[in-house]
DNA sequence: TGCCTACTACAATATATATTATGGTCGCGC
DNA sequence: GCGCGACCATAATATATATTGTAGTAGGCA
């Protein structure tokens, strides 16, 4: 098995050790590998909804436009993501996708969800699993946006990256590359371009966050998730052990 | 099987149709069920979490607390809904959870989870579906904390409770108790209590909408879904065949 | 080389919402 | 019936962030 490639088993991984029939599956999930262009639209709202797709390279994010013109970005995707989850329910898409680096992405069609559903208890479980993380994810998003200043927002999100890429990126250091415009942060954040600037520069006067263009410099990683009031226990370890139950 | 009296099934039978066995299983989650007062708290940040709750009467909320002693509503249960769904990933309570009025509870382990898992296709992918429309819940309320006014907010909330009593309650009419202080309403959509009275005062000069202690009037329907730029497509009809899907 | 565009910085001003304060009403226990 | 507390309305003021405008820098391309 080149296990090693698949971004999908590393992140499956993360939630409980997969038995070779298991990996198998998640394989199969990842057929077809297509490239896929920078700026590229997945799908937009009203599309039919009928698969899923998993990012194997490249970053992505989803968003809705709203009547007066503004943006609202709602998820970033990075490497192993499966993009859709949230519109298994549904018909039609609820979110417009679209890539923000070159990358590869693999389809697979709702109905693969199914012949997991029944072959696997444990992956159905991780399955619940992810789409739980992904609320916690983003109920965490909603109480800072709703409560939380932007300089808060910001190191909050910033910090939230880092302990994300580092999921399936073990040896990321204090520094890495965030390729999103300050446009496209404001748009995450629920704030103006403008305003997005002024608190980086704020940031970097504090110390707390250096960004040069698309890379990112954290000095002190405690400091900056104690300034967005970050509390970990939404993204670290504590995922149950789901095999120990089903056992 | 007086399945007339569950709101469980009610609230399933939405999705997809149900099998006698199917509707056994369901009702198996609402065994025990337990009285329980306006104001207990079910449970708080940090607890073990190892079950749900199914709600079978009463009104509830979780809600986290913050640092400056904000306080952020995450989500309102009504009846028929199930509690902590969000947390199946996790070993410990990631939120509060309060009942708003006296109700019924009944308590069912996330091991009876996997029995669902291994038991019924169907109910698995219903499951799923729920998840997937929390989810689309939360996203719709994220933008609109994100990006829109306060009046905004309150239209597109007091619009989304409507439609979402009315989806157990068919026989609903435009006017309805909502049993939550102008403080809990702040609550939830991140505005001070203060600016939720001044926008209640604003929507009824407007004629949008009345409201006398938990009593609620929505003379115009249309009106107030229009203000709320409220889009249907998260909550109503388009919800997947997913039977049709599994065959 | 030089233009063009995307992205960024910063300043002036405008606006929505928070904060603080005061007073009013309703229901409830005594 | 009285007083107390929860809840609500409204006004005055304060503040964070948006908006608008202008200008600077870096990279892509002729």
């Amino acid at each position: 098995m080149n296990e090693e490639k698949s971004c999908i088993i590393k992140h499956f991984s993360h939630y409980c050790s997969l038995s070779e029939e298991e990996k198998n599956l998640l394989l199969s999930l990842e057929e077809s590998p297509t490239d896929i262009k920078s700026g590229t639209i997945l799908w937009e709202m009203g599309d039919a909804a009928n698969e899923f797709c998993t990012l194997k390279s490249g970053w992505a994010y989803s968003y809705r436009h709203l009547e007066n013109g503004d943006r609202q970005i709602l998820e970033v995707f990075l490497p192993g993501d499966i993009i859709g989850l949230r519109e298994f329910a549904f018909s039609e898409r609820l979110e417009n996708v679209r890539m923000i680096d070159d990358g590869v992405i693999c389809h697979f069609p709702h109905k693969r969800m199914l012949d997991i559903f029944r072959q696997s208890l444990p992956l159905t479980s991780v399955m619940f699993a992810i789409g739980s993380r992904q609320q916690a994810l983003m109920t965490e998003r909603l109480v800072t946006l709703a409560r939380r200043s932007a300089r808060q927002k910001m190191a909050h999100f910033l910090y939230e990256m880092y302990l994300r890429l580092r999921q399936t990126n073990p040896d990321i250091s204090n520094q890495f590359r965030l390729p999103l415009s300050q446009e496209q942060l404001a748009d995450v954040l629920g704030l103006s371009p403008v305003h997005v600037s002024r608190t980086f520069t704020a940031l970097s006067e504090d110390g707390l966050v250096f960004r040069d263009r698309h890379h990112l410099t954290i000095p002190d990683l405690d400091a900056l998730s104690y300034e967005g009031q970050f509390d970990d226990c939404y993204l670290t370890d504590n995922v149950r052990p789901l095999l120990g139950e089903s056992a």
